[in-house]
RNA sequence: GGCGACUUAGCCAAGUGGUAAGGCACGGGACUGCAACUCCCUGAUCAUCGGUUCAAAUCCGGUAGUCGCCU
């Protein structure tokens, strides 16, 4: 039989922490981040990590498990979740996996098959040292000879893509395209329930400036200025962040901070609206419209109860 | 009340007689080891009325609005 697997994700700031408390609560549930960046310790105003207190004794995984100057990925992050489902299915408990990075869910819930390889960055700069010169269509022809399908998906103004297709075929000697046709075919090992939170885009996007607002009051600009004392550099994944890059400028004068975090709204709304991109297209997700609910309440019982459907089946 | 300047897409903005650059926002999309990344697609007849001209956003005049200066 199947095991089981709850999915609660969603664009930013929608909500889905406190949704996840009540889920894990009522179903005896442990909760596994899907996210990118909460992974990070240190890393807690901007990526609005949850607090102690807000976890209620649920335990939680994947949430301050590597240092800002450790890289994580995807296919870091699969390893490590399935490790986390592992111990909760061993305690007799339900993963609950939260979080907004949809590419993550995707790995774990259709087991993509990543391989053994390392990333290798010396292949992959001289690759962008190619595109330097030579110029992107030169590289964009490159993985053209390689792998004619891939070229053709992937737009040549799109470096880094084109630079892991090609370092793909260099490592395996096969063609990423038809390594995805496989991979995309595959079918969840889960009995599950994927729910994707939404809300009006107005009322989020109010809630996305409201938050932001709320991160400069609790001290981002501090929590970034911390980071970069302890050594970290612009050039870390970690950095990369929503919210990072963008005070690490100001901090550094390339920007003033009232820029910037006007920067940090307008990107926030952008990476809201390819989550939504990106869920559209996902198959197998329920979507829980939060406006069609009276209230919160209203909305875990009905959680609960679907949940409780699925867990039966 | 007088004089002057301005009026191009939601915003910023090129264009000064030959049939509307660009940037941002908004919206849509892609995505299989950096994914809070990276990348793609998408909009106007130029305040308004009339005139000159083969041809006007571009020249002339009226009207309206905005801004500045003066009384």
């Amino acid at each position: 039989m199947k095991r089981p697997l709850i999915i609660l994700t969603g664009p930013t700031a929608v909500g889905k922490t406190s949704l996840s408390i009540g889920l894990a609560k009522a179903l005896g549930g442990e909760i596994v981040s899907a996210d990118s960046m909460q992974v990070y310790r240190g890393m807690d105003i901007g990526t609005a990590k949850i607090t102690k207190e807000q976890m209620q004794g649920i335990p939680h995984y994947l949430i301050d498990e590597m240092e800002p100057s450790e890289e994580f990925n995807v296919a870091v992050f699969q390893k490590r979740c399935k490790e986390a489902m592992e111990t909760i299915y061993r305690r007799g408990k339900i993963p609950i996996l939260v979080g907004g990075t949809g590419f993550y869910i995707q790995s774990v819930l259709y087991d993509i098959n990543f391989c053994e390889t390392e990333a290798d960055s010396a292949y992959r700069d001289s690759l962008s040292a190619y595109a330097q010169k030579e110029g992107k269509a030169a590289l964009h022809q490159k993985l053209r000879q390689a792998d004619a399908a891939s070229a053709d998906r992937i737009h040549p103004n799109n470096v880094k893509k084109v630079i892991r297709a090609l370092e793909y075929y260099h490592q395996t000697g096969q063609k990423i395209s038809e390594h995805n046709e496989r991979q995309r075919k595959k079918e969840a090992e889960y009995r599950f329930r994927y729910y994707v939170l939404s809300l009006p885009r107005e009322v989020l996007y109010e809630r996305i400036d409201r938050r932001v607002d709320q991160m400069r009051e609790d001290g981002l600009t501090a929590e970034v200025q911390a980071l970069l004392d302890s050594g970290c550099t612009r050039s870390m994944v970690s950095m990369q962040g929503l919210g990072y890059k963008e005070i690490i400028d100001a901090l550094e004068g390339r920007d003033t901070l009232d820029h910037a975090f006007e920067k940090i709204k307008i990107e926030t709304r952008h990476f809201a609206k390819r989550q939504f991109t990106w869920f559209r297209r996902e198959r197998d997700v329920t979507w829980l419209h939060k406006e069609e609910f009276p209230d919160e309440d209203a909305l875990l019982e009905y959680c609960i109860s679907d949940c409780r459907k699925m867990l039966e089946e």
